[in-house]
DNA sequence: ACGTTATGAATGAAGG
DNA sequence: CCTTCATTCATAACGT
């Protein structure tokens, strides 16, 4: 019904948002494709909060292939790194919950588990902000997945539904709060 | 034009889908009437953004009932949240406009109307500050800027960028143009 | 079959 | 850094 549908975005005209007219509504910025693959090569390669003059530069890189601004950037980083972190926690802590014991998947996986430590904790503390000088971007015919896609796919993940009852009741709010949940 | 949009289908394959009796398919979460049902009474009974822990416990729950991840949860509360209050604020304009002769309630609403951010009227004209896209002075000796700083430093606020360069949409299919983030 | 609606999922932008 | 809000995309579900 309120499909503003065919309003399409095609950004604001080419001129951005304040120019001239009148109160233009300056919508947000919508990357395109190759700003994205730029910047989760960069943040593959170990980027994790760059400087500002490092968001300026990658901006100005950036903005080649259409309107940018630093602030952008500087969004995009943190986005991508909270969700990332965000993602990581909840996928391990519904994989490692809910599933039997004697669920031969689990069992299968902790006979392949891999060094799953080594990218455990990633602590910042001890992150070697390490970004390589002579980044070669552009694959030209490569087409690795990005990290939202790998997010999907480890989300994706249908794991065996069962586990038991247990006690829903915890103190979510002070308020009435009298659930009386249909289980059971 | 839709080529820049690359959101393909999951597609679980043969991978990890391993549906427990049911015919659930991979892809998206669908929710079992079960899960919605507690999911509703926990929204009504005021529970609006439960925090981490309380998402897994629910998600743990309600697991009982089907496949479902953290994230679910996580998603249903925030979309819920945001489209209540979105056919609020619809509803609002609605009976602002459509007044019944006879309907007090109405009446009397709009003359207490709090107005929280009613007249939320971004006027521009009224800025009294503006930013100067000069800004890299002084990349030097400043340890730890705190983010809010340097958020302070990159934005631009709307006004017209120097980057409208080019036509947008035009042609996705632009050369190479070999870009080498050396600038690092 | 197809258009419409409902809603899950994603993400840019802030706030704190 | 963390959470939260708003907007949008994508798609299962549904009605015609």
């Amino acid at each position: 019904m309120d499909e503003a549908m065919s309003g399409f975005v095609i950004k604001a005209g080419g001129g951005g948002c304040g120019n001239g007219g009148g109160g233009t509504k300056c919508g947000r910025w919508n990357p395109t494709t190759e700003q994205v693959k730029v910047l989760t090569d960069l943040f593959r390669s170990g980027l994790r909060t760059p400087s500002t003059d490092q968001i300026q530069k990658i901006s100005s890189q950036l903005s080649f292939y259409g309107k940018i601004e630093s602030k952008n950037v500087f969004y995009w980083f943190q986005n991508h790194k909270a969700r990332e972190r965000q993602k990581r926690r909840r996928v391990s802590v519904d994989e490692s919950d809910a599933v039997r014991p004697d669920d031969k998947i689990s069992f299968i996986k902790r006979a392949l588990a891999p060094s799953l430590s080594d990218f455990a904790e990633p602590n910042q503390a001890s992150e070697p902000e390490r970004v390589i000088e002579t980044l070669q971007l552009f694959p030209l015919n490569s087409f690795h997945e990005s990290e939202t896609e790998k997010m999907r796919l480890l989300t994706s993940e249908c794991k065996e539904t069962a586990s038991f009852t247990y006690t829903i009741e915890t103190e979510m709010d002070h308020p009435p709060l009298d659930l009386r949940l249909s289980f059971l």
